[in-house]
DNA sequence: CGTGGGACCTGAACGC
DNA sequence: TGCGTTCAGGTCCCAC
């Protein structure tokens, strides 16, 4: 599901509910879903502090306390969703994460020595302390949680991703980008090792609003059509996260709400429905097996 | 190097 | 209603 917009959506406010939380326990049914194992995973949690959550392409990042960090990824139907215990269950839940969440004031007495410290038993458990839920559904079971300790794994694991559309990428390392490739523009755009962060969704829209045919080589794109794509991806990434993520199928909010990008995607999944430019009829195709919707007209 | 296909899994939508 | 087919926002791995 998620690409950018969307992770980075769920990542803002994950960010915002959950910094400050400590890991209490951990369920799963899957645990072929933990990197390297579910009681490795568990054991290393368990007590730590969520300090701050960061992104990577579509990879989300949790900085805990003790130098260490738990990834996520979504891949196509991952879900995180932040509920209460007390919550209505939710559909495919694979694994859960229930957190402590002791407020600044609290935490403030506690660093006087004024409160004992750690996680308290449920007896004396404060009005305004609260525990979380942070469930991980994935109906297709592709996604998964990965336990770095080293800093040297983390650095060795982002090498391996691209610049970042909306911070790093800059007009001239895109162009090198697209010179360096003779497969197809699309292929380009989806591989994570040369950008982070777009999926089959923003690039058939990016493409779209570019006028650039996605079979077209790489090394082909013109200059000028170069730096119209470069702007395009900036521009659909930015109407992306405006509207919240695309769920077209999976994908929903850290409280299950839908995001709004559905309602305004340029091509994609519009096969059969007329070009908003020109007016032909929207094709797909499948470029590297993936489906791939454009204007046989006005992309060329 | 590049490409194409299958694998990982399950659910939804659609045609008969 | 049931069954079969196709498709799905991602990525890895392998044979050619």
């Amino acid at each position: 599901m998620p690409e950018l917009p969307e992770v980075e959506t769920i990542r803002r406010q994950l960010d915002k509910e959950l910094r400050g939380c400590s890991f209490v326990s951990v369920k799963t049914d899957w645990e072929k879903s933990f990197r390297p194992s579910f009681n490795i995973v568990s054991k290393a949690i368990v007590g730590k502090e969520i300090e701050s959550i960061s992104r990577q392409a579509k990879l989300l990042i949790f900085h805990l306390s003790g130098g260490i960090e738990l990834l996520f990824h979504l891949k196509l139907t991952g879900q995180l969703l932040v509920r209460k215990p007390s919550d209505p269950a939710d559909k495919y839940v694979r694994s859960v994460f229930t957190l402590y969440w002791r407020p600044p004031q609290l935490r403030e007495l506690e660093l006087l020595e004024l409160l004992p410290k750690g996680v308290p038993l449920r007896k004396s458990r404060r009005p305004l302390e609260e525990m979380k839920e942070l469930r991980f559904a994935d109906a297709r079971k592709f996604g998964f949680v990965k336990l770095i300790t080293g800093k040297k794994e983390m650095e060795g694991l982002l090498k391996g991703y691209g610049p970042e559309p909306l911070k790093d990428l800059t007009l001239n390392k895109f162009s090198a980008i697209l010179k360096s490739s003779s497969r197809p523009v699309k292929i380009v755009l989806l591989d994570q090792a040369k950008i982070s962060g777009l999926g089959n969704i923003y690039a058939n829209d990016a493409l779209w609003l570019a006028k650039v045919d996605p079979r077209k080589a790489g090394n082909k794109v013109t200059k000028g059509l170069s730096k119209k794509l470069y702007d395009s991806i900036l521009i659909v990434l930015r109407r992306g996260l405006k509207y919240g993520g695309a769920s077209d199928q999976w994908y929903v909010q850290t409280h299950g709400e839908k995001g709004k990008y559905q309602e305004h995607f340029l091509v994609y999944g519009r096969s059969g429905e007329k070009c908003q430019r020109c007016h032909t009829e929207i094709k797909r195709v499948a470029v590297g097996g993936r489906g791939t919707f454009f204007c046989p007209n006005c992309q060329r």
